[in-house]
RNA sequence: GCGCCCGUAGCUCAAUCGGAUAGAGCAUCGGCCUUCUAAGCCGACGGUUGAAGGUUCGAGUCCUUCCGGGCGUACCA
C-alpha cells in the first residue's frame, strides 16, 4: 500500500472539484512530529490560481476529501497547510497486506558495474556495481522486468599487448592470478621491447581481423579476466553473473552498420580524416549545445582518421540494440559523473539518428571515488586498492568486532556474522550517500559500526529474531490483530506502512540512499518500540509481535533490496 | 577560456515538486543493564546552509554576480 499515492488521490479529487484540475496536492512525511504523519502543501499554490484564501481552500479541501479510514485527523496549520494523521484501521490494513507490492512495470535495461578486463577490478568500480545492483534489485521487486547489462571493456588497443605477453609466456593460468602485474609486465615491455611493440600492434589488427588464433588467446584472456570478476561479485553478493555480460566485443559486427546508417541520414561530415555528427549542425534542438570556446560547433567522433572506432559508436550500437534488440522502455546507466558529456552527445547521436526514439534513456551519475588524500584513485599505474583486498580485509575487522562482541557464537556462525557485516558495512556505506560529488573511500568510515549503517539495522532484525526465539513463536504466525496504544506503536506502524512509497521513490529517481535512510528510520522506530514496550507477556502481546514480524521481514527485505545480507543471531 | 557538478554543525552525511523551528550519526559531556542482545536507549553541546543581491506568502533548494573545489572540453574509455 502506498500511503502517499492514497493521499495524494483523495486530495487531488478534491481539489479538482473545488475547481483546480490539475493542481497538484503535494504530499510528504509531516516535516514535525507536532503535524502528524504526513501533510499537503498544495493547498496554498492552488488558492493562488483560484483566487482564494490558502487556509480557507485547505479546510474547504478536508471537508470535501474522501478521508474516510483514511485519516484519524486532519487539519489546516499555519499558512494552509493540511496536516493528515493516518488512521490505526489503515495502518493495520496495511501490515496484513504483502510487505511488497508489485505493480505494473516496465522493460528496464540496467547498464551497469562494466569493469576493465585489462586488470582486475579495483575499488572505483565499486559505486557502479553496487548502487546498480541494488537499482536492479528495486525495480525487479516491483514488477518491472529487468534487463541487467555488464558492458564489459574487452576490447581496445591495450588487448593487444596483453594477447602478445600472454602468446610468449603460454597460457599458464598461474602467472594470470595476478592479473595486475601481468599488465604492469605487459606495459613495460610494450615501452622497453621494439619488437614487443610491433607484435602487440600487429595483434590489434589481427583481433580487428578476426584471425583465429589471435581471437582464441584474446578469449582466454578475458575468460580468466571475468573469472576473476565474477569472483567479486560473488564475494560482494552482487547479482551479476555471466549471462548479464554483453562487452564492447559484442557490437563490433554492427559498427560499419552504424556509420553507413549514419552517413545515409546525411549526418556525417569528414574533419580532419576522421567521421564525425554535429549534433549542433544537424538539429536546430542542438544549436546552442556542443559549443568550443570560439563558438565553432563541437563533433561527436565516431571513426577515427585511421579507421578505428571509439567508445561513442561502440555506445550507440548498444544503444540501438537495447532499444531494438531488447526492446527496453528505459536505459538506465549508472556511470561515473566525468562521463556526463559523453552522454549527453551520446543521447544527442541517438536522437538525430532516430535510435530508441521512445526510449527513456537516462544517465545517472556518482561522484568519483577519492583517496584520502582528495585525490582520485590512482589505475593507470596499479596505485588502486584491489576490491578482492578489500573484501578480505572488510571480512577480517569485522570478525575482530565479532569476537569482541559475542564470543558465544560457534567458528563458523562467526565467520558469517563477519561476512554480512563486514561486506555490509562496505556496501552500505557507499549506498548511503546521496552525493553527485566525489566520495571519499574511507576505511574507518566503511567499517564502523555506529549510527546510519549496516550493523545497526542487522543488529536490529537480529534482536528481532532472538526475541522470537527466546518466545518460541513463529514469525509468521504473528498475524495480529494491530492495535495501537502507545505513540512508538503508532510511529512504527507508520514507518513500516511506508515502506511501499520509498521503493517506488527509489525506482523513479534511482537513488538507493532513500531506501537506507528509510531503513535506518525503520530501525530506529523499532529500538524504541522495543525499549518501551513489552512484548513477550504483555497484554498487547499478539499485536506487538505483528510489529516486530513486519519489521523484520521489512528489514530483510529492504536489506536484501540493497544486497545486504541478514543474520539471526550476532 | 567555455561547459557540467559541488560547497550544509569540528568530521561524515540527510533534507522527496520551493514549505513550517535545516535533521541524523561520529566526536565531546552527562544519564540508563537482577525482564525480550548495551553493536542499544535517553539527554546536553554544536548552524549567518561559501558571500552578496533578486524572485516568492515562503529559498539549503530557483535566477544573477562573485569566491572556493572537482571534473570535462575532436580522434583513450
Amino acid at each position: 500500500m502506498n500511503l502517499r499515492r492514497l493521499l495524494t488521490e483523495r486530495l487531488e479529487a478534491a481539489l479538482a472539484a473545488a475547481g483546480a484540475d490539475d493542481a497538484q496536492a503535494i504530499v510528504g512525511p509531516a516535516t514535525r512530529a507536532e503535524f502528524g504523519d504526513y501533510q499537503a502543501n498544495g493547498a496554498m499554490a492552488a488558492a493562488k490560481r483560484l483566487q482564494r484564501a490558502p487556509r480557507d481552500l485547505a479546510g474547504a479541501l478536508i471537508e470535501a476529501a474522501d478521508l474516510d479510514g483514511v485519516a484519524s485527523a486532519a487539519t489546516v496549520t499555519g499558512p494552509g497547510f493540511i496536516s493528515l494523521t493516518i488512521a490505526d484501521d489503515l495502518l493495520a490494513r496495511a501490515l496484513t497486506g504483502p510487505v511488497i507490492e508489485r505493480l505494473a512495470g516496465q522493460r528496464v535495461v540496467i547498464d551497469y558495474s562494466h569493469p576493465n578486463l585489462a586488470k582486475e577490478m579495483q575499488v572505483h568500480h565499486l559505486r557502479s556495481t553496487i548502487i546498480g545492483d541494488a537499482v536492479a534489485r528495486v525495480l525487479e521487486a516491483l514488477g518491472n522486468t529487468v534487463i541487467r547489462q555488464n558492458h564489459i571493456g574487452d576490447w581496445g588497443t591495450q588487448f593487444g599487448r596483453l594477447v602478445a605477453h600472454l602468446d610468449d609466456i603460454g597460457e599458464d593460468a598461474d602467472r594470470l592470478t595476478d592479473l595486475e602485474s601481468f599488465y604492469t609486465q605487459a606495459s613495460s615491455r610494450f615501452d622497453a621491447e621494439a619488437d614487443f611493440a610491433d607484435r602487440a600492434r600487429q595483434a590489434v589488427v589481427n583481433l580487428q581481423n578476426g584471425d583465429p588464433v589471435t581471437l582464441a588467446r584474446w578469449q582466454r584472456y578475458i575468460d580468466i579476466s571475468m573469472s576473476h570478476c565474477q569472483a567479486v561479485y560473488d564475494a560482494l553478493g552482487v547479482s551479476l553473473r555471466p549471462e548479464h555480460v554483453r562487452g564492447e566485443s559484442a557490437y563490433n559486427a554492427d559498427l560499419d552498420g552504424i556509420i553507413e546508417d549514419l552517413r545515409a541520414k546525411r549526418l556525417l561530415t569528414e574533419s580532419d580524416g576522421a567521421l564525425c555528427v554535429f549534433p549542433a549542425r544537424v538539429s536546430a534542438k542542438y544549436a546552442d549545445q556542443f559549443k568550443a570556446k570560439d563558438g565553432r560547433p563541437v563533433p561527436v567522433i565516431v571513426r577515427k582518421s585511421d579507421g578505428g572506432y571509439l567508445y561513442h559508436s561502440t555506445d550507440l550500437a548498444a544503444l540501438r540494440y537495447r532499444a531494438d534488440t531488447l526492446k527496453a522502455e528505459r536505459v538506465l546507466y549508472i556511470v561515473d559523473a566525468r562521463q556526463a558529456m559523453h552522454f549527453r552527445q551520446l543521447f544527442a547521436l541517438a536522437d538525430v539518428a532516430g535510435y530508441g526514439a521512445d526510449v527513456s534513456f537516462e544517465h545517472h551519475p556518482f561522484g568519483t571515488m577519492l583517496g584520502q588524500d582528495g585525490r582520485p584513485f590512482k589505475t593507470r599505474q596499479g596505485g588502486g586498492t584491489r576490491l578482492l583486498d578489500l573484501v578480505d580485509e572488510a571480512k577480517a575487522r569485522a570478525r575482530v568486532l565479532v569476537e569482541a562482541k559475542n564470543p558465544g557464537l560457534s567458528d563458523e556462525e562467526m565467520d558469517d556474522v563477519a561476512r554480512a557485516v563486514g561486506i555490509g558495512a562496505v556496501k552500505y556505506a557507499d549506498l548511503s550517500k546521496n552525493r553527485t560529488s566525489d566520495y571519499v573511500f574511507d576505511w574507518d568510515a566503511m567499517l564502523s559500526f555506529d549510527g546510519n549503517t549496516a550493523p545497526y539495522l542487522q543488529y536490529a532484525y537480529a534482536r528481532i529474531m532472538s526475541l522470537f526465539a527466546r518466545g518460541g513463536v513463529d514469525p509468521e504466525s504473528a498475524t495480529g490483530p494491530l492495535l495501537v496504544h502507545a505513540r512508538e506503536e503508532h510511529v512504527l506502524a507508520l514507518q513500516l506502512a511506508r515502506f511501499q512509497e520509498t521503493l517506488e521513490l527509489v525506482a523513479s529517481s534511482v537513488m538507493p540512499h532513500h531506501l537506507c535512510t528509510y531503513l535506518y528510520e525503520l530501525a530506529s522506530a523499532f529500538m524504541r518500540f522495543y525499549e518501551s514496550c513489552p512484548v513477550l507477556g504483555s497484554d498487547a502481546e499478539a499485536s506487538r509481535l505483528l510489529l516486530c514480524a513486519r519489521t523484520a521481514a521489512t528489514l530483510k527485505n529492504g536489506l536484501d533490496l540493497l544486497g545486504i545480507e541478514t543474520i539471526d543471531r550476532m
